[in-house]
DNA sequence: AATCACGGTCAAACCGCTTTGGATGGGTGA
DNA sequence: TCACCCATCCAAAGCGGTTTGACCGTGATT
């Protein structure tokens, strides 16, 4: 409590003087004595409540915004018990410490949200050992009224945890083999990426790459078993040296194509889970001399980031299509109803949709 | 307040349990009461006061773990009147609404800091123009002890205005024009350009292409200034037409270096200002029948992203290397130093390491 | 023996807001 | 005229911690 005495001598204390002494804030108590009110009255004034008369209101209203008096969030949130506040926590890949791509434009969506209803948001990364502890904490600290799971896997653990801990929660994903109901939102992977495949088909093309992430996550199966399905709709067997699962970075996607690419019977099309690793498709079809678009058809997912848009007008890549901002917002308004009113029963589920672009073309004649 | 009834006919409600009733959490008074202490005394021995018996300090930490004590920390926060979290503000570009690319794994750097002092992270993002207000209420709402200032501008006017209000913060980059000091972490951008060309010009090339960002952001002018100082010192004038300014983006990459390879004298290298736009620009490269690395030469600036690497083992590109989440790291505990002690004059400047990857070599011959 | 210092503990005030349970007084209906 | 109602407003009790100031034995000091 009190400052230590500064310890520059290069500026003046004046020029300092805003790091030493912050404003002292109005508070609801001060607020009211400046009225001649009671606190009771004013909070009730403020906060909308009927019992109190408009014309005293319109003063209070204009008092408050005159004095520039905020309702200290702190006071708030211990006399409501609520904390108003939500968290996301998100699991850093423990080997190589990776943050997913899409959550900068997740968040993004979910923040606008969370700030049209006054809701704060948190933040936590962590290497996925001590999650059960971070949300555990969460809730008896009493710092989120909610959180939201990302990257959920089979069976994820969290799930029955929360559950257990009555802690509300939503999925971004599904988790496969989850017994007890609870609230998602997620794209159709499956669906998606069974129309991916079927539209390289139609073109003619039937040795088709699999560039896919991780399988243990949720959505990486789910977008293998759409795969899957349009090849078997076809009559067509799957070649498992066509199908590869790593982590979706540029350099894994290149590996995974340039190795395809020099098998003697190379594909003619890839399907790709991620803008990221197509970027490294791309250049492992550049370097064997090919030609993207007319010697090899890629189709990717597409989640439509802010900061790697696929192309400006026209689309660079085919693509299954899904605003993973859009996700971010239906998420969180079903964070916030879940909040209001729990029920593990909701749920959305976002169709992607396909754009074709210039990286796709008729499956080449002679193979 | 109560929880309105279920209204979902397939669940048991015995399933649905812990949804509707949260588990009642421990606190101060009933852990004292249950070890014949008094709060006060519980609370010296969990915060390690010295006025308490070591053999009771033990009793209580017992108790606490037995019993998964957690402070409440909203009554903390009120009673301490810290508010333990600190805040990002995060601008979107209004335009486009895009997030910055390097804020994930800036605030995966900064979160680690945090969670290791017990604070929390605040996340907001909101369109530029609506930022005095949040930074405002922020302060005067109690939310946060600091902030961090993100992607500041020339003369940013929220460098005064956080001095002005008394809130904590640290800038990460700089603010050429600001009249005040203030605290900041920043890579020394113009060092950094003023190599990469260097290197460049030191392989022999002449005409230098340089493919930056919007130049009203402070590090573009700082990368452009290092580029032009390289140029002027090996007395070579610079060509507007190889200077482009644009959002960093792959599409905005490939557009400018498209244009830059299309003049008569078209330039033999490129200095680039992220690897999204230069990815890009490797693609101008290829769709111009050249080769990367052997007609022409690309530097990059390196943030080392974890989900957009620089390649594997090998750099991809030849690179101005540093650390964004290290930036994080450092801009996270000069907050809290802030904080705790609030200086002005604190700052800390990272050098750029050059890697040289496969992207780069000697000048082509004939010109 | 009386005094002092001190280690160990506690009661109570406080942080700034919400909310419960009255109080007050003018208007109404019988 | 009197009881009753309703619109307004307020005092005080939380919320769950921290922190101040006081208290009380005990061994050391004089």
């Amino acid at each position: 409590m009190g400052f230590d005495a500064p310890e520059c001598g290069r500026y003046s204390l004046a020029s300092l003087k805003p790091f030493w002494m912050p404003a002292r804030l109005m508070n609801l108590k001060e607020l009211a004595s400046k009225l001649g009110l009671s606190p009771t009255t004013v909070s009730r004034a403020l906060n909308g409540y009927p019992e109190v008369n408009e014309a005293t209101r319109a003063r209070v209203l204009a008092a408050a915004k005159r004095h520039h008096y905020r309702p200290n969030t702190r006071a708030i949130r211990l006399a409501t018990g609520r904390a108003l506040a939500v968290g996301h926590v998100i699991p850093l890949n423990t080997r190589h410490e990776v943050v997913n791509p899409i959550f900068a434009d997740f968040i993004a969506g979910a923040g606008e949200v969370y700030s049209r209803a006054g809701y704060d948001m948190l933040i936590s990364m962590l290497s996925d050992q001590d999650e059960e502890r971070v949300y555990r904490e969460l809730q008896s600290r009493g710092a989120v009224d909610g959180v939201i799971v990302h990257s959920p896997r089979l069976d994820d653990p969290r799930i029955p945890l929360l559950t257990s801990i009555g802690l509300p929660f939503v999925v971004h994903g599904r988790s496969t083999g989850a017994a007890l109901p609870y609230p998602w939102v997620d794209v159709n992977n499956r669906r998606a990426f069974q129309r991916a495949t079927e539209f390289l088909l139609d073109l003619g093309h039937r040795r088709i790459g699999l560039v896919n992430g991780l399988e243990y996550m949720d959505f990486a199966i789910r977008r293998r078993t759409g795969y899957l399905d349009a090849l078997a709709g076809r009559g067509i067997t799957n070649d498992p040296a066509l199908m590869s699962s790593e982590e979706m970075t540029e350099a894994r996607g290149f590996r995974a194509a340039t190795a395809m690419l020099a098998l003697s019977a190379p594909p003619t099309a890839f399907v790709v889970s991620s803008m990221i690793s197509a970027l490294g498709v791309r250049r492992a079809i550049a370097d064997a001399g090919l030609r993207l678009g007319r010697d090899v058809s890629v189709v990717i997912h597409d989640d439509d980031l802010s900061y790697l848009k696929n192309g400006d007008d026209v689309p660079i890549f085919t693509a299954t299509r899904s605003s993973v901002r859009e996700a971010g917002r239906q998420a969180a308004a079903m964070l916030l109803a879940c909040i209001a009113n729990p029920d593990p029963t909701r749920h959305s589920l976002l169709e992607a949709e396909l754009i074709i672009g210039l990286s796709t073309g008729p499956a080449p004649q002679r193979p």
